[in-house]
DNA sequence: GTTCTAGAAC
DNA sequence: GTTCTAGAAC
């Protein structure tokens, strides 16, 4: 093979140096490491030119050269791209993008870096040098890369570790061995970025939370000449990862919020009956144009709503729809068409055959959708909204609008009440137990795996964990708490 | 339910 | 300086 130029980007503590070695490790004799802070000598301080030059006596050597230093722009690769231009050879760029904090994290945890950058001191330069990538954006094959892949996750770089360490004399390029393991997600908040939706414009990048770990997925770019710049979403969605039909109905429930919260306050809904046979004392006022009504506006009036839920399922008794900001891959939810019935404490005795047949229409939906993590379904100790509706959630809760502690924990703790428990209740005749004040608490609760029970200190370490997390998840730990 | 944003955390 | 969370507004 003719030796290759990999161009690693990526900001301090992003696992440049460890990628580089354990590559070295996998193709003994193959690969010589270039890094800046060792170019020069023990003591020295190394230097972009020193770095091309130890470059050249690689792939003059017949070794592949490892770029290991942040080059985090254009002008920073620019040097090594010439390079292997003037030698014939491939330059390929591996962009190491895993978040900010974590690398933060790493940075400052080391000891004994080669660059001196480690301790407590190393964060604020890696938060330095992230934006500046992140305003610089992804490396393009117009620089004259062969192949862009970017790591997103633990998981990317390790098959992008794979995918490099069978690189041998076949031709065949890593790029593709990589975009074929990469598993399909459907957690790509660019998935939901092409018709423009101000949600979706939000989550892509735009206006709302930026550069998290959260949206984001393995990308990869052939390098086929195109100039499309890969930090754009549409771009990103086209190039296979978004395949046509899988995001088409995310693609409308980013706003359909909104199109249902218009047609709530259209006068000329008629306001559904007020719900009788609940405390007054634990009820808010009743409001027909709230958000907290949008539920039941579907459940009086399934058909005036099911061009914005076109996956809407009808039967005598209940409704099925998918969640407009859905909170794992696949995130439906059951309604009862009876409009009294309010949350879980509304429900008695004879409110079994039901739920029963609530339950069969979770599992017929259930029933069409691969999931390799399974369902769970179940309710909310204490809902947001007004009308009573199950929660019918994959286990992969895995996605751009799961965004906050609350959510995780209303899903993942005893504040998620399995149907299995409202079922055994009510054949005990009991009412299902809800304390509202203990409920409260338990989404409060600090944040755990909920496969592994390892705690997280936020959400963005919470996401890369989950998606990485090996563990076989536990079943779902009883609402008894409560 | 989400969005927005101040200020805490890093 | 940037990221992240949590509370208020809707």
């Amino acid at each position: 093979m003719r030796p290759v130029v990999v161009i690693l980007v990526g900001v301090p503590g992003a696992g440049k140096s460890t990628f580089s070695t354990a590559l070295q490790a996998a193709s003994p004799g193959r690969w010589e490491r270039v890094n800046q802070d060792t170019v020069a000598g023990p003591g020295r301080k190394g230097s972009r030119p020193l770095c091309v030059a130890a470059a050249r006596a690689a792939l003059q050597a017949g070794h592949g050269a490892i770029i290991d230093r942040c080059n985090w722009d254009g002008p920073q690769r620019k040097d090594f791209i010439a390079l292997a231009k003037q030698l014939h050879c491939e330059a390929h760029a591996i962009v190491l993008d895993l978040p900010t904090q974590l690398c933060a994290n790493r940075a400052a945890a080391r000891v004994d870096h080669e660059g001196g950058l480690d301790g407590p001191g190393a964060k604020s330069a890696v938060y330095r040098l992230g934006s500046q990538l992140a305003k610089a954006g992804r490396p393009q094959p117009s620089e004259g890369l062969s192949s862009v892949m970017v790591c997103n996750s633990e998981a990317d770089v390790k098959r992008a570790l794979q995918a490099w360490s069978e690189y041998r004399t076949s031709g065949k390029q890593p790029i593709e061995q990589y975009q074929r393991s990469t598993p399909a997600k459907r957690t790509l908040a660019t998935l939901w970025g092409k018709h423009g939706s101000r949600a979706a414009a939000g989550d892509a990048g735009g206006a709302g939370q930026t550069n998290g770990s959260q949206g984001r997925s393995p990308t990869v770019d052939h390098g086929s000449g195109s100039t499309e710049p890969l930090h754009n979403s549409s771009a990103v969605a086209e190039k296979g990862l978004g395949r046509p039909g899988t995001g088409r109905q995310e693609a409308d429930s980013g706003n359909a919020f909104a199109v249902l919260m218009n047609r709530a306050k259209q006068p000329a809904a008629a306001p559904p009956a007020k719900a009788p046979g609940h405390s007054n004392a634990r009820r808010q006022q009743y409001q027909p144009n709230s958000w907290k009504d949008a539920l039941r506006q579907v459940a009086v009036d399934p058909d005036g709503h099911r061009t914005k839920y076109p996956e809407m399922i009808v039967s005598e008794e209940c409704i099925l729809i998918h969640d407009a900001f859905p909170k794992a891959a696949h995130h439906a939810l059951v309604l009862p068409r009876e409009p009294t019935l309010h949350d879980v404490r509304s429900l008695n005795r004879a409110h079994i055959p039901l739920l029963t047949r609530m339950k069969v229409m979770a599992e017929n939906w259930m029933a069409s959708i691969e999931t390799s993590e399974g369902f769970q379904m179940g309710f909310h100790s204490v809902p947001s909204m007004d009308h009573l509706h199950m929660h019918v959630i994959s286990k992969d809760f895995n996605s751009p609008k799961l965004k906050t502690k609350q959510h995780w924990n209303s899903f993942t703790t005893a504040f998620f009440i399995p149907l299995e428990q409202v079922l055994l209740d009510l054949e005990a005749k009991d009412p299902v137990a809800v304390d509202p004040v203990q409920a409260e608490a338990l989404l409060k609760q600090p944040l755990r795996c909920h496969k592994c029970q390892a705690a997280m200190r936020n959400m963005p370490d919470l996401k890369s964990h989950v998606v990485a997390c090996t563990v076989r998840a536990a079943p779902h730990r009883a609402a008894s708490a409560l």
